[in-house]
DNA sequence: TCTGGGGTCCTGCTACGA
DNA sequence: TCTGTCGTAGCAGGACCC
């Protein structure tokens, strides 16, 4: 039987090992990356304060009880973006096969490397050792014969937090073919790729909670608690029938921005100023990613986290603010913003490539929008993206990507 | 405890045309 | 002409991922 070739590379406390290596004085320490603001989020914990019990997600007010003494950091989106750059630089020296997850974490297909580099367990130390060496942090890589197996294998790789400091893990941990249904089906349920804790919660009630509990179940059963899609979908994760492929450079299928907001908003006159920032954010992202959308959402969160969508699909793709504020608007126009909006978000879907090919409807009579538009991108590729911004947004910075990521400034 | 931001996918419902 | 059926698209909400 040949050796596995999926790889899962998951990059160890991402956010906080790179503020790490810009401000080594904090080695040591309990460290959190997050919003700072009372309804901010921790996006990561040094293992020194996941000691303590905090964990990525866990509200920032939280995470303060429960490690008063740790350093919190805001964050820097482009410093993460930069470093992740060069990581997945290194990838695609060992394969043309890599699917980004996110900045930190990826699954290669190195089946065709194996006559020139080795097999996959030997390509997975060596990706360790070049990360180590060329950007100074470590990750945890995760070999086996299928996607599903292998992100656990690199889960069982990490380094554990404790009261004496993180206690380091093998950092590469094989699923050989025959014995990866073992490996699978000693895990929590909860482990599986698609359960979290709605599913987790229904099948509990069956009394499911291993992946080897899940397993053992006729496919109907889990088909009757959780539907057919999700059920079918997991009785076959749970058996290893997961012939997903490393798929590189997927397509984006949506653009869009939300913000949660300091305090609540209770007009449509304050909430229509986030709108044009939202907006016109979105707008420049599809520019810029030379695509066109049909499907303007919003969504709003209200000061009870009820949270409602509004959308509409236009016969024309769009690609300016002035076309995604105005759709935009049109569906928030019909919400009663009186008890307190905490959340405002503009999204834009059903996604094509190239620009926008004619003006819309109400476009006629101000048949400028796409040349200003054009003229608006080259002055803030020139000069920055706070260089021109909507005349009812002056004294204000532009939405950008990465901007209060995790919940308010304080 | 009081819950971010950026996404994808699925489900149930409704409308509509063939 | 009316009614039922089917497929598809749009919409809203929810679950899940990092």
């Amino acid at each position: 039987m040949s050796s596995p070739s999926i790889l899962h590379v998951d990059m160890d406390a991402f956010f906080v090992s790179v503020e790490l290596l810009d401000q080594p004085e904090l080695r040591g320490r309990p460290v959190l990356v997050g919003g700072a603001g009372a309804r901010g989020v921790v996006a990561a914990a040094s293992y020194e304060a996941r000691a303590f019990g905090v964990h990525s997600a866990m509200p920032s007010t939280r995470a303060r009880q429960m490690c008063p003494h740790a350093v919190f950091l805001a964050g820097r989106h482009w410093r993460y973006q930069e470093v992740s750059t060069a990581v997945f630089g290194i990838f695609h020296d060992v394969t043309p096969l890599v699917e980004g997850i996110s900045l930190d974490e990826a699954f290669l297909d190195v089946s065709g490397g194996r006559r020139l580099l080795g097999d996959g367990p030997t390509i997975a130390a060596e990706i360790r050792r070049r990360i180590l060496d060329e950007q100074g942090l470590t990750c945890s890589v995760g070999v086996a014969p299928r996607k599903l197996t292998a992100k656990l294998a690199s889960e069982a790789a990490k380094p554990k937090a404790s009261i004496e400091g993180p206690v380091f893990g093998p950092g590469v941990v094989v699923v050989e073919p025959a014995e990866e249904l073992a490996f699978l089906h000693r895990h929590p349920v909860g482990a599986l790729w698609g359960v979290g804790p709605a599913t987790r919660a229904r099948l509990d009630r069956l009394a499911v909670r291993t992946v080897g509990d899940l397993a053992a179940l006729p496919e109907e059963a889990v088909v009757a608690a959780l539907g057919n899609a999700a059920g079918r979908h997991l009785h076959a994760l749970a058996w290893a029938r997961d012939e997903r492929a490393v798929v590189p450079d997927a397509k984006v299928k949506s653009i869009g921005h939300e913000e949660t907001f300091a305090t609540d908003h209770h007009t449509l006159e304050t909430l229509d100023r986030e709108l044009l920032r939202l907006g016109d954010a979105v707008a420049t992202r599809l520019r810029k990613a030379g695509v066109t959308g049909r499907t303007v959402q919003v969504k709003i969160r209200f000061h009870d986290f009820r949270t409602i969508t509004r959308s509409e699909t236009v016969p024309e793709a769009i690609d300016t603010a002035h076309d995604v504020v105005r759709i935009a608007r049109r569906l928030l126009g019909d919400v009663d913003p009186s008890p307190g909006v905490r959340l405002l978000g503009v999204s834009v879907a059903h996604l094509a490539e190239g620009a926008a090919r004619q003006l819309t409807f109400d476009d006629a009579e101000t048949p400028g929008w796409t040349g200003a538009t054009r003229a608006v991108d080259e002055i803030r590729d020139r000069f920055g993206d706070a260089a021109i911004i909507p005349a009812a947004l002056t004294g204000r910075r532009p939405k950008r990507r990465g901007d209060s990521q995790w919940g308010p400034d304080r």
